[in-house]
RNA sequence: GGCCAGAUAGCUCAGUCGGUAGAGCAAAGGACUGAAAAUCCUUGUGUCCCUGGUUCGAUUCCAGGUCUGGCCA
């Protein structure tokens, strides 16, 4: 057990205090820091994602940010590939990884593995998009009940994106979700050497505050050119509201002002409220999430708290 | 100052031919396996502006008042 490596996973909702606290761990112990982040990956995204700055980077070393385009799909498999890749070079390197973001599935599927599925096949995909608008999603719901009753079970008749999703893996393996989700076998985790996670989460305690805090910094965020950074994007062209990298919280919402479909006004305040609503699904999983460390964030001893914690849990490192 | 319109959920509004009310959004709680900052599920929320009158009963009808918006002066 003592030999394993360790990695410290510190989660949070948005707008908690996660990057700054990042930091001030990395000053007092000898870490490196992975970021956990659906949209950080993401090259062009900078105001709207809070990445830490050049500066910042140079300071303490950071992993998973800016490794992809806008234009791609990113995903939780390929990022726990990319996760485990970073942290046998940050542990082989003699440091401590120290995993930070608020993307809870990328940390579940870290910690727990996936089923052995296929990749998404865009083709695929664009063809059950089709008929979704075309036939209607009742439709390819009734087709899953056949294909894969026990998925219905599980997925609400409304859920596209599920829907379409376990379609999707019937037709390009032949087999069902639900088939491959019982499969015993968990590769992801099995072909890495076992690494020692521990958890830890700063919980505002305030939900108010937190709320006036989100709109605080989304103001800042526009203040400091969101708008503009979303209208380089726009300007590319080849870019469009349906990628993952444009629905992210804030691009989308300045996407649809920038075509014209809300007003300036209504774009702040739904960005506001989506984020809202992001933080809320963020607390969501880490109520329900086991063995979890959890720390107020207005803690006046929170760092000192936290080091002990990961002096004391990583004690045979 | 006069005339007109409005006042109902946190917000925007619907409605009750008189029996104390409901949509959307917000909010809260939940789900989550290659799009997850995504995609969904569930659930409330009320001096129906105030005072008086008619009535078995008024948020609804009538009168007066208060406030808000518009037009005229």
């Amino acid at each position: 057990m003592c030999s394993r490596t360790i990695a410290i996973c510190l989660m949070g909702p948005t707008a908690s205090g996660k990057t700054q606290l990042a930091l001030d761990i990395a000053a007092k112990l000898p870490c490196e820091i992975i970021s956990v982040d659906s949209a950080i990956v993401y090259r062009g995204m900078d105001v709207g994602t809070a990445k830490p700055s050049a500066a910042i980077r140079q300071q303490v070393p950071h992993h998973l940010i800016d490794i992809c385009d806008p234009s791609e799909h990113y995903s939780a498999a390929r990022f726990c590939q990319d996760a485990f890749a970073a942290i046998h070079k940050v542990t082989a390197a003699g440091k401590i990884p120290l995993l930070v973001g608020g993307t809870m599935l990328y940390f579940r599927a870290l910690q727990q593995g996936l089923s052995p599925l296929p990749s998404s096949d865009p083709l695929i995909r664009q063809r059950l998009q089709q008929r979704m608008q075309t036939q209607g999603l009742n439709v390819l719901y009734q087709q899953l009940q056949r294909v894969d009753p026990d998925a219905t079970q599980r997925i609400h008749a409304h859920d596209k994106q599920r829907i379409l999703r376990a379609l999707e893996v019937y037709e390009i393996t032949g087999k069902s979700m639900s088939d491959w989700l019982t499969a015993p076998v968990d590769p992801q985790l099995q072909h890495q050497p076992a690494c020692q996670f521990i958890n830890l989460a700063i919980i505002p305690n305030d939900r108010a505050q937190l709320h006036q805090q989100i709109a605080n910094r989304f103001m800042q965020m526009i203040e400091q050119g969101f708008v503009a950074e979303v209208q380089t994007l726009f300007d590319r062209k080849d870019l469009h509201a349906d990628l993952p990298a444009i629905r992210s919280v804030g691009y989308r919402q300045i996407w649809q002002y920038l075509m014209a479909e809300i007003n300036y006004q209504d774009m702040i305040e739904r960005g506001i409220i989506a984020t809202r609503q992001l933080a809320k699904r963020q607390l969501t999983w880490l109520r329900s999430w086991q063995k979890l460390q959890t720390f107020a964030n207005d803690d006046p001893h929170l760092l000192s708290l936290i080091i002990d914690v990961i002096k004391q849990k990583g004690r045979c490192y």
